[in-house]
DNA sequence: AAGTATAATGTTACCGGTAACATTGAAAAT
DNA sequence: ATTTTCAATGTTACCGGTAACATTATACTT
């Protein structure tokens, strides 16, 4: 067994109390016996046990859990952008972030085998609760946590139940913004690109889509409106439908960046120019989009905001939240006005 | 505080020891008593402290943290694979993983704060050891790991100390593969896109590729030398460098898959087919590979087998390795002999 | 010099569990 | 009926620390 605060006593022939006044440098210290104390500790190579401190001292460590399918199908900057958000915020407040691969797929064994783990962290007062990256409806492993007294804040979709709150931006919101700026400009044939149902987030887009363009008294016909799967690919196949349509609309509304990537993607191919022959925007303003050519109009996540909440919440160990973000447009050059 | 076992042996009647023994669910118990206990247990939602048990038995809980940038895993497919196949090994040994987020840019105080949260964890018995992936050349996270006892392996580069050891695929073989294959299709003409100078399996790929070029006697122009970063738009930018010499290779050698799959966005702008007008093959078979069109000819690594090494290591708990695994060739289809 | 602060260190009990041994009670053996 | 045996439960000490209080040594008063 490692080398304890007993043994480093014996050895300074001082009584463990001593020694955990030096570690804890408290005051009140002699500095002869400080020095006799620190020069065992670091012979020795002595390393503390958080978790007898933490034991005795009937504290919880200052880490936050972090549930996400590394490899997740949902979008995937999305998520790092979120966590690097989170970190930054949780890093001024003296925070630790674990990341916990739990894919929501996983055969139920598994995942109840994974998600035990989080609960014995939990429950050990090892972390202070978790947040988990945009869980899809009925999530078994929002449920499974939450019913084993897990406590946290789901980020990117509405889950809320008596363990846990949840952070989202204002979907509605932000596309609402984007179609008054795309009607702005002159559009009214306006294709979209609708996500995974599962998700709520898709859902939400999808519904204020067309709340929207019944605001505006537009129309959509039904070969303008195509399902993807908020990834590059499923974006490419999109826009290859909508670029056979007879009629071109004259604006796709990708309702997340990699989507609008795709239709990049398709476009180049294809030698169609955006934004002279269509005008093309996203959602969430993920790191590439300022890096497309052109730059992606988009509706920027708060990832900060969120961030900044996430840290504040754990800070306080209040998870009983129900907050919607604002969006802003983040304008760049990939809408110009119909001719 | 949250109910200890103490307070379900008030509430039972009982003594501590029993209610222990309910939970371990030992034999040498009356029914009775059992279910007295668990009555309890279940009405009052009690969760066992899995560091108070620890502390007790004086084991470690079998948790192997992973020490990666998320900035990597989430761009670069190649620790996804890893991750995967780590998983899946040391699940069958009932190991869990913790994934930290430890990028090797950040500024000395961060690096330390947060690497210190690992220490804190291995020495107090929560991790087994950490796998630290891809890490470059003096990598600060890896000596300062190892200078405050921590013990694990490097994956992905070689890197070898008193408290670490590694396991990396044979670039060298598997370069020498490559090129054999490519010889004996006939190619002569072979271009290469290396990747950075920091990372070892870099310039183990590099120098393998010179030594194998000049083993079959072939020349390598300067020109069909080009440096990339290991990533899709580097290999972009790599490829209209090639594609711009007077004399074209008749192959490219891209040293990673994302590098590949740049040349081939590359080559579909420019509408340049492959194989037949330019042969492509990269390094790792990462899990696009197969999807590309024409299906990439590459060398796989062995994930697998490194995933099951590490498994068996952390078992063990013995961090003494230095092994190299071989690659096979996954022949696809993006090469053809030349004309 | 004796009394009194105060600084420096030690003791005891406890955090939430477990191992090892001790005790109790009831059935089985004589 | 008494002893033996073993199943069921309890006690004590400890894992590696800390809080709260107790004690001792030292410095400061008067």
């Amino acid at each position: 067994m490692a080398i304890s605060i007993g043994e480093i006593a014996r050895q300074a022939g001082v009584s463990k109390m001593t020694v955990s006044r030096v570690i804890n440098n408290a005051s009140n210290l002699r500095e002869e016996t400080r020095r006799k104390v620190q020069r065992i500790i670091d012979e020795t190579g002595y390393a503390r046990n958080v978790f007898a401190q933490n034991l005795a001292k009937g504290v919880c460590l200052d880490i936050v859990g972090v549930i996400t399918g590394i490899e997740n199908v949902f979008s995937k900057y999305y998520f790092v952008e979120l966590i690097r958000n989170m970190e930054n915020w949780l890093d001024q407040k003296e925070h630790s972030v674990f990341i916990f691969n739990v894919v929501e797929t996983e055969n139920r064994e598994r995942l109840e085998k994974r998600l035990r783990v989080i609960c014995d962290q939990y429950h050990a007062r090892a972390i202070k609760g978790v947040v988990i990256l945009g869980p899809p409806e009925k999530d078994e492993r929002l449920s499974f946590l939450s019913g084993n007294g897990v406590k946290g804040i789901a980020v990117g979709s509405k889950f809320k139940n008596e363990n846990f709150g949840y952070i989202d931006v204002n979907n509605t919101e932000g596309v609402g913004i984007m179609v008054n700026y795309l009607v702005k400009k002159g559009h009214s044939k306006i294709a979209v690109i609708n996500g995974p149902a599962y998700l709520t987030s898709a859902q939400e887009r999808e519904q204020a889509f067309y709340a929207a363009m019944l605001g505006h008294g537009l129309k959509l016909p039904k070969e303008y409106v195509v399902s993807g799967g908020f990834n590059v690919e499923s974006g490419r196949i999109a826009a290859r439908k909508i670029f056979s349509c007879k009629e071109w609309p004259t604006a796709i509304f990708a309702m997340n960046d990699d989507m609008a990537k795709g239709v990049y993607e398709e476009a180049k191919v294809l030698g169609i120019r955006i934004p002279e022959d269509i005008s093309v925007v996203g959602f969430d303003d993920l790191d590439f989009a300022k890096d497309l050519k052109p730059g992606l109009t988009t509706i920027g996540q708060p990832f900060s905001a969120i961030g900044s909440i996430v840290a504040r919440r754990f800070e306080t160990q209040d998870f009983d939240i129900e907050a919607e973000v604002s969006p802003v447009l983040v304008e760049r050059n990939s809408v110009c006005s119909p001719i």
